[in-house]
DNA sequence: ATTTGAATGTAACTTAAGATACTGTGTTGA
DNA sequence: TCAACACAGTATCTTAAGTTACATTCAAAT
């Protein structure tokens, strides 16, 4: 795990700290698919992202679901920490993206470390910033986008976060995580598809010039 | 400033972080109507809000706007403590949406309050906290409710905030602050109307029963 | 008092998106 | 091999919401 450490989170941490992550923390391995953490659970610890890709979701009473945005290397979940901290439910569902490796850290360390180290309060703060930013990322979307537009930058995300130009996902669940029906994902895409922007196939969609 | 201090976050500050704000904070007063900070601005200091209330709003490139959320007594606006933090513009427009009363704080100030007093750290960690859970809230309603649900949450919002079952806006301001045309707004209100919920005067709406 | 402009009411039309229904086509596994 | 099923394509219809247009009504300013 020192290794882990040191390979991704040095430049954020100083020695002192990383030590003491690698004394405290556990490893845990996810495979694509797993879930996480889901609404209405408590958590017990708070993860700190090595690789892979994490997906966080919203769902309202009628089990309509909204995909809110990825955590990557380095990030860790602020919801996380505010449910920790106020031992409070999770207001969201987490799901490995990828096959994903993350350092689990007891809820005690981090409010002890908040006093003590001036890099982990940093990057508590800096990882609420960019939580929030991607929240309004988000709200810009679906408030100011239509569904095609949004669509399109499901796809580049996607992208973003597999690293390759093909998207592994079915109409439906791209419909889900979207909040919309699969027939208007259907239509959307074969759009895409006439303008050569994509290209279908069973399971998995192209991205030829978005 | 003192006592204004004392009644309102002595609760959350020791005596001594009360002190400290008391020799470095500044008080502000703005009237309803006033902007506070727009997009692309810089902010030099940290509100914290005494009395009134403060409105939060979003914009997209086309001027379209939205209604993020409000702030209250005893808030603070995580926005603002990570745009000091990182001296990057605002990403949002804050708006009083009544006499307001702040104090504001000096950015150095922040961030060596950080290290030094427990509870400051535990405030601005539950200002994130709330900050991130309003957010949730709002992208549950644009994502999840229809125009007639947002209105009806819209209406209790303010009525919450202004502490009165009078409504003074037009259907236009309304229209601006949900993302919607005018007309929309006016057909809404009037089958509420219709069924006895509210009352339609000019430039007010009196709650009846929501 | 008259004019002007803002606020509201309402009708008529358009459009994006949701819903339903049915077809065809690969894939899997009995 | 063929039944069962998941996935995708598409037509048709409905609906919420956006758009345009115009008529009233009220209030302030001249």
């Amino acid at each position: 795990m020192l290794n882990e450490l040191k390979e991704n989170f040095s430049h954020l941490f100083e020695d002192e700290l990383i030590e003491e992550i690698n004394r405290v923390g556990s490893i845990k391995q996810v495979k694509e698919g797993e879930r996480l953490i889901d609404i209405g659970e408590y958590l017990r610890s708070m993860p700190l992202l090595v690789s892979g890709a994490i997906k966080i979701l919203r769902e309202d009473n009628n089990g309509d679901e909204l995909l809110l945005y990825f955590l990557e290397r380095g990030d860790t979940c602020a919801m996380s920490m505010t449910c920790c901290i106020g031992h409070s439910k999770s207001e969201i569902r987490a799901i490995a993206e990828l096959d994903t490796t993350l350092i689990m850290i007891p809820v005690q360390k981090m409010e002890e470390w908040t006093g003590k180290y001036k890099s982990w309060r940093n990057f508590v703060m800096t990882s609420y910033h960019t939580r929030l930013m991607e929240m309004l990322d988000t709200i810009d979307s679906i408030a100011f986008m239509n569904m095609d537009e949004r669509l399109v930058k499901y796809l580049k995300d996607k992208q973003k976060i597999g690293g390759e130009p093909i998207i592994n996902s079915t109409h439906q669940e791209i419909a889900y995580e979207l909040n919309t029906s699969r027939v208007v994902i259907s239509r959307l895409l074969k759009k895409l598809e006439t303008l050569g922007k994509i290209e279908l196939n069973r399971n998995s969609i192209r991205l030829i010039a978005l």
